[in-house]
DNA sequence: CATCAGATAGGGTTTATTCTTAAATAGGAA
DNA sequence: TTCCTATTTAAGAATAAACCCTATCTGATG
């Protein structure tokens, strides 16, 4: 969890990384920013301090600490879009290991109501449940 | 819903569409798939019986498809992977038409469990709740 | 302050997706 | 059936996200 009054260099520091003023550059970038920057955001905010920074540095440090747990993404449900022949609602099981996407249904999910606070704003159109796991082929298998 | 005993030339013209032999092997390809196939896998499968189909045909018939609610896709979070400085769990409001991702904290959704007959061979890791919708700021826009 | 494992810059590669343009064709009209 | 035209397609180029490679540099330790 990151937390603002500690100081990214601790951070770093607590999780046996080397601390380089990029990487104290880049989180605070991300920990400062108010919605979910992408890569290439993060980049452009930290390329005010660092013009000659590389892109590459930036994927990499980001990867790294989401590995370390410092920070954490969205689930990325795989570089390609997946189309379905399934219109009706139901839910997901993503392999995080192998991408593979299960469906199940589950009645009680298809109408989870938010709480009203954070969508009085909000016009929902569906709700849908994201099961991250390993699925049984990989399960077998080492981690990489 | 894509039903098997209509026929995909019917399903087409029946939304409006040109019924082109292209269009028909997409939806048959899409339709008979077990998995989520993505834009390649219908590609590959189509190109068995049509060797000079262009990629670009699938791409755009499988998002005509979509447009037309013939088919249905998995949630698309954004070509750029999304970082967040918050680990803890949380869930997301995702405008599906700029795309902005919102947070909130729901504790009834940490812990939801899918039917045991799903994940039986599925080793859970976690359970996010994803809610489509349009945004406050997206909600006075024309939908272009 | 000398050393070196590990980090960076810069450029190239890969892969998914979209664009461009000329040729082909589905479907309605005659 | 044949013709007409708006649509659709094929092919390849263009774009963009993500990752790889390598020479160079540097933070942290002794």
């Amino acid at each position: 969890m990151l937390r603002k009054h500690w100081r990214a260099e601790n951070i770093l520091r607590d999780h046996g990384t080397k601390v380089t003023p990029q990487r104290v550059a880049i989180l605070r970038a991300v920990g400062s920013a108010r919605s979910h920057p992408d890569v290439d955001a993060v980049y452009r905010v930290v390329s005010r301090g660092y013009p000659n920074i590389s892109r590459d540095t930036v994927y990499r440090t980001l990867a790294m600490m989401e590995e370390k747990k410092i920070i954490g993404s969205i689930l990325f449900v795989g570089n390609a879009k997946r189309y379905d022949p399934v219109t009706a609602q139901h839910h997901h099981l993503v392999c995080t290991r192998c991408r593979s996407i299960f469906d199940f249904e589950e009645k009680k999910f298809d109408h989870l109501a938010p709480p009203s606070s954070s969508v009085e704003r909000f016009k929902v159109v569906r709700t849908t449940v994201h099961v991250e796991g390993i699925c049984y082929a990989c399960q077998g298998l080492s981690r990489v």
